[in-house]
DNA sequence: TTGAAAGCGCTAACAG
DNA sequence: CTGTTAGCGCTTTCAA
């Protein structure tokens, strides 16, 4: 008797009516005679009715959810760890609740994983993807698009094809790094760029160097980093070791930027004062680090919601173009450069 | 004709069998003979076809799917840039995918998100939850439970009730916390607790003061933080007005201090020779700070992970009693302390 | 405005 | 071992 819960069967014997017409007020169509409705409203309180979601996306084609992938290099489930993500996860959550769409998290490591994820999408269990890509060779996006699979990137594919994205101008904001590090009167400035198989990396640091060279700086002694603490710190060393008298360093990132900055003190460096330090993000070590970092600002959570945006409005109205949005970076200056 | 995609019974038409022959095979049901096998092996090659997840739930009345809710203090989604919830994510993350269902994030940070999550819960859009709810008076677990979902919570509920979860003994790490400053030398010890109100942070508290006053020490100078940076900062400010000699700081998390460190370092107190300080959690700050930061870590990935089982066992077998799983704390011995 | 009826794609008895 | 037959709970024509 009481095993299920209630269905609109239930609801509708109570009210005296048919499923169709609870399923109507349910679901808030008009033409149906308000007394009824009262009647069907009451029944559905008293009998604690909770439409079934299952059943009702069986029908539908549509369950509310969408799939938020992360397409790493397969650095595992520690890009959790990454403030870029946790704020990427914040944009997108922000956004999506106020429509009540569920995001799904999935992890696209391996060759596996991401045939997991087509599979997942392709099979319905969710409406869309949202791909967070950082590889330009990752075969995701192209998977996906040839799946009719609803999607829309952070970042650009790897090469053009015929899907949404939104995007930073990471050219943009190499240049304004370089044009406040000259500005401040530096004249060894050197770089610690991000993996350089890495679109935007590639970006920031052809940015960077542009505007140096529009600078008169036609060589800029750079040392290939991996987003990471770490790798930034090892960097950092080498440049060091490159260039001893350095006194100006732009980072690709934050993370790597403080890292920088322990490493030039470790050496007896004072930032800002000997070296001056740009970051890249403006993510929580930029605050965290001391001196607080001058960095580039990438608006990661307004991008998300804007991805997330998108594959609402795609969702509405399939079959449109693909659309793209390319967000201003813009430089914020603290206390390190 | 090539509308939707290829269903169970355009499989059975190309194979020639029955729906019924097709699903067997597809969900790897013994009885079936070999050649048959073979013959919708192909057919369901031939036809591209991709089970369709939302019937199969609907029948089976399992998604496969598992919320993961923050139920927060209203901190909103910038949660997400905690390390501490990228580590839950992470652990989840991790045990969740080997076992191939996903989890979909939620934020209970107001009443109405609340109720959306239970309504989400109940209509069977998940199987079950996961809870990561800080607050004793979050309403949430009650909830949960007495709507019947499967659920497991990181920390053990407000009230006592049967639910089952996960949790660190933090009377223990906070002793930990006292015994290695005490052992250290240090006489004047100050803490700077988490919020008050947060059960964790109670029994941090609780569990430090006992330490101390084992050792000799019945009052311990306390400023109240809220586990954030800026909160930390502003505690050790605090700290330094009431016992301007301080020489040992234990801090409820990474983030506070790490804070500390520079509130210290700023008044031109060394660390750790001549403040000692000891952190929380070990997560990522902790590395990050400089020095490295002397913690008791918090196995939050491991943890989470047995989350994630506990729930995924009872949902195998419901009507079980709730379970729970005690981890301990260790001291991680670096440079602040 | 309302109801009857036909599925959505799948699984799971139940026969055969 | 295989096919037939009911549904799972809901939406949605189509008539009334």
């Amino acid at each position: 008797m009481s095993k299920g819960a209630p269905t609109l069967e239930d609801v509708a014997r109570v009210a005296g009516v048919s499923r169709a017409t609870v399923s109507r007020v349910v679901n808030g169509t008009r033409n149906v005679d308000p007394e009824l409705q009262e009647t069907v409203r009451n029944a559905i309180e008293q009998t604690g009715y909770t439409p079934n979601r299952v059943a009702r996306s069986l029908v539908t084609r549509r369950t509310g959810t969408v799939a938020l992938v992360i397409s790493g290099a397969g650095g595992g489930s520690d890009v959790f760890t990454d403030p870029f993500f946790g704020r990427v996860t914040a944009g997108v959550v922000d956004f999506l609740r106020l429509r009540s769409v569920h995001p799904v998290l999935m992890l696209a490591d391996s060759d596996h994983a991401r045939t997991e994820v087509v599979e997942f999408l392709r099979q319905g269990s969710a409406d869309g993807a949202l791909l967070v890509s950082t590889h330009p060779a990752d075969p995701l996006p192209a998977r996906l698009l040839q799946a009719g699979v609803p999607s829309v990137l952070y970042a650009r594919p790897g090469r053009p094809m015929p899907i949404s994205y939104v995007d930073l101008d990471h050219r943009a904001g190499g240049r304004m790094a370089a044009d406040h590090l000259v500005a401040a009167g530096r004249y060894n400035i050197a770089t610690i760029s991000g993996p350089l198989d890495v679109l935007a990396s590639q970006d920031r640091h052809a940015g960077f160097r542009d505007a140096m060279a529009r600078h008169g700086f036609p060589y800029v002694p750079t040392a290939e980093g991996g987003f990471t603490a770490e790798s930034g710190a090892s960097a950092m060393q080498r440049l060091l070791v490159e260039c001893p008298d350095v006194d100006g360093v732009f980072a690709a990132n934050d993370l790597m930027a403080q890292a920088a900055v322990e490493v030039l003190r470790a050496h007896g460096l004072r930032v800002p004062d000997d070296v001056a330090v740009v970051g890249f993000d403006d993510s929580a070590p930029a605050l965290a680090s001391r001196p607080q970092l001058t960095t580039v600002r990438q608006p990661v959570e307004d991008m998300a919601a804007k991805m997330a945006d998108l594959l609402l409005a795609s969702l509405e109205e399939p079959g449109q173009r693909p659309r793209s949005a390319i967000f201003e970076p813009e430089l914020v200056v603290r206390a390190s450069a």
